[in-house]
DNA sequence: TCTGGGGTCCTCTGGCCC
DNA sequence: TCTGGGGCCAGAGGACCC
């Protein structure tokens, strides 16, 4: 090593595995005879959301997050299936099951895909081509890959490639490639700063390319500026950390019909905070900050919160705290949707025992 | 058309302390 | 004694993600 000359850092390679169309892919397992068709999985109530779609449905527009009765609307002949939250964890423990067993320790987002390094491995294309070929025989999965220097384009790549893609890119090509392409295909750019862009004249990648990281630093705040210059240009040193501790939980509900009656409102504010306390106290954790959330009939969210002096997981005393956020806040409108929050968790780790990993240590998605 | 549930992270603000 | 600034923390809201 030459004084003076930092050493070449090792070149990393990032691989994004995404499950294609997860929840229906588990539906069409269990019933093959849907296979082809367009299929959506969605609640029942009316103010469902769409989970996921089949690639057939979503030739006629739907997509996830969309309200049910619009995806009716677009694609009538549709099989709509409840969501099986039970069913898509276990298939999903199967799917990781074997890509860490070829690969370590994965970060995972969500149940359907996941971040692994393959730095320093020999011949990484050809290990992940055989993976994918192994899940897929293993549990009738498939997934689309993207492999880059970095988390960034490879989250891209495995999603322009999608279903059953296959895509490697370095980062000039990627900066190239995707020029064409709205900001919004970028990670971390949601609607939102979509059409702060779009005010500003930039509807493409290769555009916001084009603008100075100071001037996107005056117009959308320095740390933003800066962060959205580098993704322009697809640089990204964020390592893969596959290590997540849990910071909060939650259980919240919309309802068919807004409520107006607040003895209705703490009766269900008692019951949210039941299940969510019987949901902590099985995994051992207790928290010091409990939070209320309320949405309004006008879409106004508003959170009010309060931390404790001991951590607890008292169902007592956790409905206690979030009865008295709900009457001092005392909705105005009637209210869509409520919601109990727990955060600020003790230390539990060690408790926890070695043998195991904590339960909510996202090591594998349960 | 009418928008779920469960999360994370960021920014801003205000209170408190030194 | 008063004032200003910086650091820290909690609370609130917002954006984003799957």
């Amino acid at each position: 090593m030459s004084e003076g000359t930092p050493p070449a850092a090792p070149k990393r390679v990032i691989a994004h595995l995404d499950c294609d169309a997860f929840y229906a892919s588990v539906e069409l397992l269990r019933r093959p005879e849907l296979r082809g068709k367009a299929v959506i999985v969605a609640g029942s109530g009316p103010r469902a959301v769409v989970t996921t779609a089949s690639y057939e449905a979503r030739r006629y527009g739907v997509g996830s997050a969309m309200p049910a009765s619009q995806a009716r609307r677009l694609c009538p002949h549709a099989i709509v299936l409840p969501p099986d939250f039970e069913a898509y964890r276990a298939t999903s423990r199967a799917v990781w099951e074997i890509v860490t067993e070829q690969l370590g320790a994965l970060q995972h987002l969500g149940l359907d895909e996941a971040y692994a390094d393959l730095s320093g491995t020999e011949k990484p294309l050809r290990v992940l081509r055989e993976l994918v070929a192994e899940v897929l025989e293993r549990t009738g999965i498939s997934l689309s890959v993207g492999v880059a220097p970095n988390r960034l384009i490879a989250k891209i790549c495995s999603d322009a490639g999608k279903p059953r893609g296959f895509v490697a890119m370095g980062r000039e090509e990627a900066a190239r490639r995707f020029a064409g392409d709205p900001p919004s295909r970028l990670p971390g750019v949601g609607p939102k700063t979509a059409e702060r862009l779009r005010a500003l004249g930039i509807e493409t990648i290769g555009a916001l390319q084009q603008v100075p990281e100071g001037e996107l630093a005056a117009r959308l705040g320095a740390r933003q500026g800066r962060e959205l210059h580098r993704r322009a240009w697809f640089h990204d040193d964020s390592p893969v950390t596959t290590a997540r501790v849990l910071k909060s939980r939650s259980n919240e509900r919309t309802f068919d019909e807004d409520v107006a009656s607040m003895a209705e409102l703490e009766e269900i504010l008692r019951r949210l905070a039941r299940e969510l306390c019987e949901g902590l106290a099985a995994r051992g954790r207790r928290g010091r900050t409990i939070g209320i959330k309320v949405r309004l009939d006008d879409w106004t969210n508003v959170t009010r919160a309060r931390t404790i002096e001991t951590p607890t997981c008292d169902v007592g005393l956790v409905t206690d705290v979030a009865l008295e956020l709900l009457r001092a806040y005392a909705p105005p409108r009637p209210v869509r949707l409520l919601g109990v929050r727990m955060a600020s968790f003790a230390d539990e780790d060690a408790a926890a025992g070695a043998a195991s990993p904590p339960a909510d240590q996202m090591t594998l998605p349960v």
